[in-house]
DNA sequence: CCAAATGTTTTCCC
DNA sequence: CGGGAAAACATTTG
């Protein structure tokens, strides 16, 4: 589910918890940095921002970072902020939380502020996790940019896409759905991307997104998860969407208009 | 039973 | 060093 997206739509609601003081902290040992519970409890979360795909919330002049993973969802004051689309009502079990932040909240102490769960723990919290190497901000990209992450590199331009270092924030879905709207075949060497397709792509990433943040996330483009998973006539061109593996990922995309 | 799944990270190889 | 493929992580879903 989490791709840059969702952590902006998480950060968001996250962003409630501002100026509140944690009273208590309960976490998986496996996922979450066990000095959170000694070093969170009694103080204040003073800010919360996005990095690519990783939340992080200032506390004590320190960084609790959350990365989510596949699976990791995060449900504040006891809401969901992105309800459940693609998957039915037990993609919640509490056994599944790997971090449970209380606090002073008036009169809902019983749930937690901010809780994450993560069925198959491939997400992580930390605390001053380095996040030196990431690469432009998704909603900070331009053609310039582009052509700085290219820097001549031979990968394929949907490789490319998903390497956190030259863009942060994009996941499978959205590298496809981009790629998808500025006509690019997701195999491309990059360095063979040129100038001006690198600006449409720019331009793709700058104003889908948004529309899709509004929507709900990265499953909510043209190539929604239905038209991922059966055979699908692209709606751009009708021409039946092609599904390859690319840089380990399953690529979908339409040998049609992307070129 | 088998394959695939929205994400990294590491390892091995050319 | 660049890059690619594959495995590992862990669990659910179709």
């Amino acid at each position: 589910m989490p791709e840059g997206l969702e952590a902006e739509i998480w950060r968001r609601s996250i962003e409630s918890l501002v100026g509140r003081t944690i009273t208590d902290v309960w976490l998986d040992e496996r996922v979450a940095d066990p000095e959170l519970s000694i070093l969170l409890p009694g103080e204040r979360i003073d800010a919360v921002e996005r990095r690519g795909k990783v939340v992080r919330l200032s506390i004590a002049d320190r960084w609790l970072g959350l990365h989510f993973g596949m699976t990791g969802r995060v449900v504040v004051d006891g809401a969901s902020p992105i309800a459940s689309l693609e998957y039915a009502s037990d993609r919640d079990r509490p056994e599944w939380d790997r971090l449970r932040i209380h606090t002073d909240t008036p009169g809902a102490a019983a749930v937690p502020a901010l809780r994450v769960n993560d069925p198959r723990r491939l997400g992580r919290s930390s605390l001053d996790a380095d996040l030196g190497h990431l690469g432009v901000d998704i909603f900070e990209v331009t053609g310039e940019s582009l052509v700085g992450a290219v820097d001549g590199r031979r990968t394929a331009i949907k490789t490319l896409l998903l390497d956190q270092r030259a863009i942060a924030g994009l996941g499978n879905l959205c590298a496809d759905e981009v790629l998808w709207w500025a006509g690019i075949a997701p195999h491309r060497p990059a360095r063979e991307v040129g100038r001006s397709e690198l600006d449409a792509l720019a331009r793709a990433i700058r104003r889908r997104l948004p529309i899709m943040l509004r929507r709900g996330g990265s499953t909510m483009g043209v190539l929604d998860p239905a038209s991922r998973s059966s055979e699908t006539p692209c709606s751009k061109d009708g021409a039946v969407l092609r599904r390859d593996t690319i840089g380990g990922r399953t690529a979908v995309w339409c040998a049609e208009h992307q070129r």
